[in-house]
DNA sequence: CGGATTTAACTTTTT
DNA sequence: GTTAAATCCG
């Protein structure tokens, strides 16, 4: 932990530093005192950060346990950390994680002060909003009346705006307020009996324990001389108390941020944190980086010519050495479907003509329901794709019932988590028990766990259901004493082995089956990766870190398949050639009902971020109709297309087809396009785009396997064997009807019965 | 009590 | 079009 410069280090910086443009220069040596470093999308942000902290532990001879570094996700903590140690050799003891877990690890440290045990456990959103559905019942609303979500929003919202239930209840009127601020009061009680925290506590706990105990606050002051935090603008006035209160000692505070980038303000991230800064800090240098490495000029024309349009903004204009380069493609298209098969084109295109990787490319848009039709149309082009978010890995039930177990064996205090396995793997402990059991606990003040412990003593308890709950019990008092005897990896085998979780998925032989097991196996592996790999590795470590690990973290970009993704989950990310679909009023910019103006200026912001992540090429998609919720709509375009400047973008758009020739289209792509099947959960079949004779979808005559426009009868015949993705194997029945609403009855190997529409059926032939 | 079937809600973005 | 929750029946 000594702060010795190795030779190697030392020079290794010097050379780097060289290479950083004036501005960056001066950034990165204005160490002392507080720094706000406007950083452009591009303008090499993360490389200042770095050299900032290289330059203070071995220009000035800070001690890395000095320094504390924050940013939101564990992916950019791992790279910093890493660019730093290639900067210094070797350098470390620096504090550099995310918010959420920077001061987590500080409330495992002084968790007594605040009423809490070292082994608390984490709550996330579902868990939240689970224990506020039963508190809501247990004040005797109907969970229909007071919607649990809306109101588990309230109390977080309030709680990132450090707003306590009283002062809730006093400024919100309303019988729907005042529910919520019973509820409020009565789950943060339930927090601390269950000893949880959710995401929300791990800000505002701190906060509180701050400003409660003065000499801790002094401690922590005194510990981190210098604290960096990135992506500044994303901070809520929560996290921005908690960075100030732990300023204010040395004053050495550096922020990096760019407004225009703000794109979580749903989340409570407020502007003003950014706009106001020096205000809060009169004595700030401020550091302006408008010099972008990333993008070609065209595509940094037509972004700043967006964002221009906001009206709270830091003004500054973003400008590159690099060539024009190709203009930006707005492609207009009939729908989703021809949207993804644009998309593949321009893949297809860019591989063959400019040597392209698949990792080279993503396709972005505005909401996650959005990526089943480019996963389509990718999977029907045998091109190997990845997609980042949507049902996120932790979340999924089988993986959080093992969480539940693990969560109970750390914390036998955590009642939610106790009803969720208290029946699962079936043990006959029904509502009614249960109910027993929870009234008896209430009255005496005790825990379910505890009250489990005393079954005898709870009266009209069947004979079978208190034997089982014995047992239980018993089975967590077991791994509980275990716990510290045996890894974190071994005590996961052993209880996902004891309550029989992969043999029950065993005989589920249907792709979500498999995927079960196949998750649960990855989920065994991480643990036993915890183990080897964290330096202090125990149970509740391990929890914790699952709690705070962010969609994008899991993800391999390097693998080489196309990345999907959520613009919001692209920040951050750079591709040489970036999709982006979707781009019609009303889907992005995203309207859910007239809101104010400020939402708009969010969701061009995040225009902004999707096109400041290419480097070389971006395609513009936009659909005349669309199914949107439950409806094919008609569609215009988004007006933030209006707002591209037309010198940087040129403008593709296809004729209406007429009706027969889509339809033939339509046969052509379903005869013989599906059934690539996928057998991977996720990822499209690796293969090259061209090498597929039978890949086309488009109405050309003379292309695709049959050798021209397949004939109008169906490529289905009674006995034909087929294969689906979810039934398996089966036999056509018969074929009826003509045109688009032919449909085919089929009989699968299972004997279910199942009539297919033809023309969206993914039914493959098989032999 | 448990399993199967039906029904409702969901779709903004996530630490 | 999917998935979780509610309801019904054995």
């Amino acid at each position: 932990m000594s702060a010795t410069p190795s030779p190697a280090g030392r020079s290794r910086l010097a050379a780097s530093l060289e290479t950083l443009n004036p501005e960056q220069r001066r950034a990165v040596e204005q160490t002392d005192g507080p720094v706000l470093i406007l950083a452009g999308a591009g303008s090499g942000k993360t490389r200042v950060l770095t050299h900032k902290i290289a330059f203070l532990t071995e220009r000035r001879g800070v001690p890395g346990r000095d320094i504390l570094a924050m940013t939101f996700t564990k992916k950019a903590a791992e790279e910093m950390r890493t660019r730093i140690r290639e900067l210094t050799g070797g350098e470390d003891g620096i504090w550099i994680g995310t918010f959420h877990s920077v001061f987590a690890r500080i409330l495992r440290t002084e968790a007594p002060l605040v009423g809490y045990h070292r082994d608390f456990v984490i709550y996330d959103k579902e868990d939240q909003e689970r224990l506020v559905k039963q508190l809501i019942e247990k004040l005797g609303h109907s969970a229909k009346q007071v919607p649990p979500r809306m109101v588990a929003s309230l109390i977080s919202r309030s709680k990132n705006g450090l707003v306590s239930p009283q002062e809730f209840r006093s400024s919100n009127p309303g019988p729907m307020n005042a529910v919520t601020a019973e509820v409020f009061e009565e789950y943060q009680a339930a927090l601390v009996a269950n000893q949880a925290f959710d995401y929300d506590d791990l800000i505002t706990v701190p906060i509180r324990l701050f400003r409660e105990h003065p000499s801790v606050l002094e401690k922590y002051r005194r510990r981190f001389r210098y604290i960096l935090v990135d992506e500044y603008q994303d901070t809520n006035r929560a996290q921005y108390r908690l960075v100030v209160d732990l300023s204010l000692g040395h004053r050495n505070l550096c922020v990096v941020g760019d407004d225009d980038q703000s794109i979580y303000g749903w989340r409570g991230a407020d502007i003003r944190n950014i706009l106001d800064f020096e205000q809060d800090f009169p004595e700030t240098a401020v550091f302006r980086l408008e010099q972008n490495y990333r993008s070609t000029g065209n595509i940094l024309k037509a972004a700043g010519s967006v964002v221009d349009k906001n009206l709270r903004r830091k003004a500054k204009t973003l400008w590159s050495a690099r060539e024009a380069g190709e203009k930006v493609d707005v492609i207009e298209v009939e729908d989703e479907r021809e949207e993804a098969r644009r998309v593949v084109e321009c893949i297809r295109d860019e591989v063959f003509r400019n040597k392209r990787n698949f990792r080279d490319f993503a396709v972005l848009y505005r909401t996650n329901a959005q990526s089943r039709a480019v996963e389509d149309g990718l999977r029907r082009a045998g091109i190997s794709y990845v997609i980042v978010g949507g049902v996120r890995f932790y979340e999924r039930k089988e993986i959080k019932d093992v969480l539940a177990y693990l969560k109970v064996i750390t914390n036998p205090r955590d009642d939610l988590s106790l009803r969720r396995i208290v029946n699962f793997p079936i043990r006959g402990i029904g509502d009614t028990t249960l109910q027993k059991i929870s009234a008896w606990a209430a009255e005496r003040n005790l825990g379910l766990f505890e009250s489990l412990g005393r079954v005898e003593e709870i009266p009209d308890i069947p004979g079978r259901a208190g034997k089982n709950m014995r047992a239980f019990h018993e089975l967590i008092r077991k791994y509980a004493a275990l716990k510290d005897e045996i890894s974190a990896g071994e005590l996961v085998h052993a209880v996902v082995d004891e309550i029989g979780l992969i043999a029950m998925f065993k005989d589920d032989t249907t792709p979500e089956g498999r995927g079960r097991i196949e998750n649960l196996r990855e989920f065994l592996n991480a643990a036993h990766e915890y183990t080897q790999t964290a330096e202090d590795a125990t149970l509740s470590g391990f929890l914790e870190q699952i709690a705070l690990i962010t969609d994008i973290d899991r993800a391999d970009l390097n693998s080489s398949a196309v990345t999907l993704m959520t613009v919001h989950c692209a920040k951050g990310l750079e591709f040489p050639v970036v999709a982006v679909v979707g781009l019609e009023d009303g889907l992005f910019p995203l309207i859910r009902d007239a809101d104010g103006a400020d939402d708009l200026e969010e969701e061009r912001r995040l225009f902004y971020v999707a096109l400041t992540r290419a480097k070389e090429k971006v395609i513009l998609l936009h659909g005349r109709n669309r199914y949107v919720f439950n409806s094919r709509s008609g569609r215009i375009p988004s007006r933030f297309l209006d707002e591209l400047d037309g010198s940087a973008v040129n403008v593709v758009r296809e004729e209406p087809k007429r009706q027969v020739k889509r339809w033939s289209r339509f046969q052509d792509g379903d005869g013989n396009g599906y059934g690539y099947g996928t057998g991977e959960s996720g990822f499209g079949r690796p293969r090259s785009p061209w090498d597929s004779d039978d890949f086309d979808d488009s109405p050309r005559p003379g292309a695709g396997r049959s050798g021209g426009r397949r004939p109008a009868h169906s490529p289905f015949q009674h006995g034909t064997r087929v294969g689906h993705e979810e039934y398996g194997r089966g036999t056509v029945l018969s074929v009826e009807g003509e045109g688009p609403r032919q449909t085919c009855l089929v009989r699968f190997d299972d004997g279910v019965e199942k009539k297919f529409l033809l023309r969206f059926a993914r039914l493959e032939r098989i032999q």
